[in-house]
DNA sequence: AGCGAAATTTGAATCGATCCAACAAAAATG
DNA sequence: CATTTTTGTTGGATCGATTCAAATTTCGCT
C-alpha cells in the first residue's frame, strides 16, 4: 500500500530498479538499452523489478540530456497552429516534410503562438535539432527569433535579402513572367495585381517607394516579374494598381473592392497566391462578373484546391511538396553549410483564364 | 581564433557564461530566468559575456530535465505522418487539437513510424506530456505501448471494452440507427455495410463470429445500431452484406465488387465512414449507377469534403472539431481520473439518398 | 590448480540547466 | 551606532539518464 501511495508521489527512476535489484546503475541502464551486454539472468532479473515497481522505462527528458538530439525538427510559423492543418499550402508542405521525417524515423514538431511573447518563448524552448520556418507574413522576426537557438534551419520562400539563411524558394520573376506573358498574349492590357505584403502589417495599394523598400524580395521579385513581361508588351506598369493584402479573405476582399472602385476596372488579375486568386474568383462571381469572360485570373503556387475550384485556377505551380521534402532533409543531415536552393515553377493553364473581352 | 574553434567544437554552456563572468551559476542562471532578481550592473555584464561568446540561451533540454514538464502534447498515428495533413477527418480533430494547444500555449509533437519498431520506439522516446491516439487500424498495440509510458493520453474513438483507458467518441449506436431508419423511411429494403475493421488486419465480408469477438466495439457498435434499427421495419439483417474495408481505397473498392457481383444489389450503403461511402459514390458512378437513383449512400463522420461532393453525401456528423479540443484539454489539464465521455451526433440529410427505385 | 582471455559489472563523470537554503552586503530602523 | 530588514549572491543538490575506463568475474585450457 505504502510503496503504492510512494510511487504516485514520485515517478520510479532508473536507480531505484537499480538498488532494488542489486545492480549498478550502469547495469540497469543497459538492461533497457543494450540488454544483449547483460547477462541473461540478471537481465531478467532487474526487468522483473522494474515490472514489479511499475518502472515506465528510461525517461526520455533524462536520455535526451545525455544524447544530445532529439530526433525531431520543428516547423514555426506565426499563424495559429491549426494553419498547418487548414491551409492548402501548408498542408502540401507539411505533406512533404512529413514524407522525409518518416523516412528518418525523426519526428516533428509544431510550434507557433498566438502572441509575439508566447512565440519567442516558444522558439527558445522547442525541444527540437532544428527548425523549418514558414516565413509568412512576420517571417523576419520569425528569423530572428530562430536564429538565437543556434540550431540549423531552413526558411521556407528565399523571401529574404539575407543570404546568410538557408532557404528554399522558387524562381519568382521567371514564375511571375510566365503568368504575365500568358495573360499578355491572350490580348489582355488592364491589369491589377493582388499582392502578398512587401513588409510586414501592410495592407492597402502599394507605392514604388513601398516596394523600393521591401523586406520580402519575393514579393518583390513577382511583381518585378509582372512588370518586366508586360513592359516586354507595351503595356504601361505604372499605371498598374497593386493591392497589398495579408493572404486571407478580408484585406483580398477589400482590396478587389478598392481595384474595381477606380475607373476602367481590369480585364485581368495577377494574384500571387492561389489563396488571393480563389478569393477573387468567388468575389467576382458574386458581383455578377464572369471568369474568365469578363476577368481572366492567374494564380500563384498550384495548390490542389485550385484544380478543383470552378473555373478550374489557372496558376504558376510551385514543387511544394518537393520543396518541403528538401527542407526537412536540410536539417536531418545538416552539415553546418548554408545553402539557398532555388526551385523552378511548372505553369498550368486551366479555366480561369481566356481572351480579354472585346472592348 | 582558437576560442572560436573551440566554440564550433562544443556550444557553450552557462556554466561557461558564469565563470567568464564571474558569477555563480545559479547567477547566471537568474540572468536568463528571473531577471528582475539581479542587480542591473550584473545583469548587463553576465548579458554582455553571453552575447560576446555567442551563448545561445538557455537549453531547453537542461531545463526540461529540471523542470518535468514538455509542455506538449503527443499526438500518434500507426500511419504515416502524411495521415496528419492529408486525411480529412484528422485535420479536422487537428484543428480541434491546435484550437486547445493555442489557447495554453501547448506544442503539438507528431508521433508516427513506417514500422512497428519505429513505432514502438518513437513512442517511448516522445518528449511529451501526454499522448492523443488516433486508434484507427492497429489502435489496439498504441494504447498498449503508450500505456507503458505511464503518461497521461486518450483514446479517440471508444473503440474499446477497456473501461481503463480514457476515450471520446461518439454514441456510434444512436448515429447507426439515424442512418439505417433514414434508409429505411425512404423504401429501401436491401441493404449492403461497408465496415471498418472488427480486429486488426482483417478485411472481407464478417461473419457474425467475427463480429461477436470484435477487438474494435465502436465498429460493433455501429453494426448493432444500423441491424437493430433495420429488424424494427421487418428488414432480415442476417441476409446483409458486411463487408470490412482497411477505409482506405483498396479494400473499399474491393468490398463493393464483391457486394455487387452477388444476386440481388443493394439499393442502400451504410457506410461506417465518409471516406468509404465517398469512394462508393465515385465507384458506382463510374460502373454507371446512379446516386442517389438506383443507390443512396449514407456515410459516417461528417466530415467537410462530404459537403462538396456530388452528389453531397447524406451522413452522420461527429463533432469531430470539438471532440479533439476536449481529448487536448483532457491532456493539459490531467488530474489523474480516467475519463470517458461520449459524445452525441448529428443527422445530415443531403444529395447522396433518396427513395428506394421502384423495383 | 593456475593462467590469460573474454565477458560482465561497477561507479564516477557527464549532459545543462534550476532550485533553494545559507550567507553577505546594503539599506532601513530605533 | 547597533540591530533588523531587505536585497543579492553563492554553491551544493537535483532532475534521470548514458558512458567508459577500470575492476571483477567467468570461462577455457593446460
Amino acid at each position: 500500500m505504502a510503496s503504492l501511495l510512494e510511487g504516485q508521489a514520485r515517478p520510479i527512476r532508473l536507480a531505484d530498479i537499480a538498488k532494488a535489484a542489486g545492480v549498478s546503475h550502469g547495469t540497469a541502464s543497459n538492461v533497457f538499452s543494450r540488454p544483449e551486454i547483460v547477462r541473461a539472468e540478471v537481465r531478467e532479473r532487474v526487468k522483473a523489478v522494474a515490472e514489479q515497481m511499475g518502472y515506465a522505462g528510461p525517461d526520455p527528458k533524462g536520455r535526451l540530456l545525455r544524447a544530445g538530439k532529439v530526433n525531431a525538427i520543428g516547423v514555426a510559423t506565426t499563424e495559429p497552429l491549426s494553419y498547418f492543418f487548414d491551409d492548402p499550402f501548408a498542408r502540401v508542405m507539411m505533406a512533404g516534410i512529413s514524407e522525409a521525417c518518416d523516412a528518418t524515423g525523426a519526428g516533428i514538431a509544431l510550434v507557433s503562438a498566438a502572441n509575439q511573447e508566447k512565440l519567442a518563448w516558444n522558439i527558445r524552448s522547442a525541444l527540437v535539432d532544428g527548425f523549418v520556418l514558414f516565413c509568412i507574413e512576420g517571417g523576419s522576426r520569425l528569423v530572428d527569433l530562430t536564429r538565437e537557438r543556434k540550431l540549423p534551419f531552413v526558411a521556407l520562400e528565399l523571401g529574404f535579402q539575407d543570404e546568410t539563411v538557408s532557404a528554399i524558394g522558387v524562381d519568382n520573376v521567371a514564375g511571375a513572367k510566365l503568368a504575365a506573358r500568358h495573360l499578355a498574349e491572350l490580348g489582355h492590357r488592364r491589369f491589377a495585381v493582388l499582392s502578398l505584403g512587401f513588409a510586414d502589417n501592410r495592407t492597402g495599394f502599394a507605392t514604388p517607394e513601398v516596394v523600393r523598400s521591401a523586406v520580402y524580395t519575393g514579393t518583390r521579385d513577382r511583381l518585378a516579374g509582372y512588370f518586366e513581361e508586360l513592359s516586354r508588351f507595351g503595356i504601361d506598369t505604372a499605371t498598374i494598381p497593386v493591392y497589398e493584402t495579408e493572404n486571407e479573405e478580408k484585406s483580398t476582399r477589400a482590396g478587389l473592392e478598392a481595384i474595381f472602385a477606380r475607373g476602367e476596372p481590369p480585364t485581368a488579375i495577377l494574384a500571387m497566391s492561389d489563396r488571393m486568386a480563389l478569393i477573387a474568383i468567388d468575389w467576382l462571381r458574386a458581383k455578377g462578373l464572369d471568369v474568365p469572360g469578363d476577368v481572366s485570373i492567374v494564380g500563384f503556387d498550384g495548390v490542389p484546391d485550385g484544380a478543383l475550384s470552378t473555373p478550374p485556377l489557372t496558376t504558376v505551380a510551385q514543387p511544394i511538396t518537393e520543396i518541403g521534402r528538401r527542407a526537412a532533409r536540410m536539417i536531418l543531415d545538416h552539415d553546418g553549410a548554408v545553402r539557398r536552393e532555388t526551385m523552378g515553377v511548372e505553369f498550368f493553364v486551366r479555366g480561369s483564364t481566356g481572351p480579354a473581352p472585346k472592348a
